[in-house]
DNA sequence: TGCTAATTTCATTTTTTTTTGAAATAAATG
DNA sequence: CATTTATTTCAAAAAAAAATGAAATTAGCA
């Protein structure tokens, strides 16, 4: 199967660089899962991460055995997020593809794609809670203002800290 | 159905608090989801958020519509990351519960509970990448050995920024 | 422009996650 | 300690999310 240097046929890879590989798509399949992200996004990442060379669609989707359909979907989020880019290869009307790898542009990505749209609609929904909060309650009663208080707190706390974040990821 | 006050005879509450409710329901709903908990997760603590009264367990699950099973898996949950506790009331061998609402808290146990055991794992997961890079390549290649690099100063910053972030919460 | 390869889209299938509901267990009461 | 009530557990059902694969679309090339 291997030849004398442990070189893949396929993929003209050792078998280090497989198991680095292997690690490596492990590693970001995990990352990505708590970040939300489905499996196929991790796999891709965890290819390209270790990949001295950008790779086409086509040879991501079978290097991992996925589908197209997949890999398509994958590099798109991937794409949104500028988790990755293309280069252009000579001779090669394919896209290729490959990692982007500083973390700190990343994070600030997902934090603005993904995060704070979502606290921008918590702001309404704040907003909306106060309009329900019925005038005998408000008046007398401190538990729901205080209660809604801290939810607008909370939301503004988030908005300011999580962007910060990013700044001070020094890597 | 409403009686003259406009009091709901099951729960003797007015429409302003049920709109309130429904409304932090839907809130807690989404923020929980964000952070990977099921639905009923978020439904639970939006039901106890904005509740004066301490509720046990069936009343939850009937005022949610959910069934006990969820009810009891949800509080769970909620009680290991010290969401929820528990409040004796006289004559009643229920469990009452109402929410915690320090957020700053909250998140302090969710990063200790949900994100550093992760984060432990990778340090192995990157040492393991390490041993699986051939020499070969590490010595006149410098990309594995940087890409490499770069995870560990990942995790490291992110163990020490994740813990460090609830503390800034200032709420 | 027509042809072909590359990519996207999306209905269907598969997989995973969550909820249910009923049985098992535990805990309090008389 | 027997009975009732509260809670947990967990196999099965339902729902949600993700992957597939084939048709549709797009884009490069002759």
């Amino acid at each position: 199967m291997a030849s004398a240097s442990n070189l893949s046929a396929e993929t003209n890879q050792t078998l280090g660089q497989r198991n680095l590989e292997l690690e490596s798509i492990d590693f970001f399949v995990r990352l990505m899962s708590m970040l939300g992200m489905p499996r196929s996004v991790g796999e891709i990442y965890g290819l390209l991460y270790f990949s001295p060379d950008s790779l086409p669609m086509d040879q991501i989707a079978s290097r991992l055995g996925i589908s197209i359909g997949s890999a398509s979907q994958g590099l798109r989020t991937l794409r949104s997020l500028k988790a990755v880019r293309t280069a252009y290869v000579a001779g090669d009307r394919r896209d290729h593809y490959f990692a982007e790898t500083e973390f700190r542009r990343l994070f600030s990505n997902f934090i603005k794609d993904e995060i704070m749209p979502h606290l921008e609609s918590a702001k309404d929904r704040i907003s909306r809670m106060e309009e329900s909060l019925p005038d005998e309650l408000a008046d007398d009663d401190e538990f729901y203002k205080t209660r809604i208080e801290k939810l607008r707190r909370l939301t503004k706390a988030s908005g300011r800290l999580l962007p910060a974040l990013a700044g001070l990821l020094k890597l």
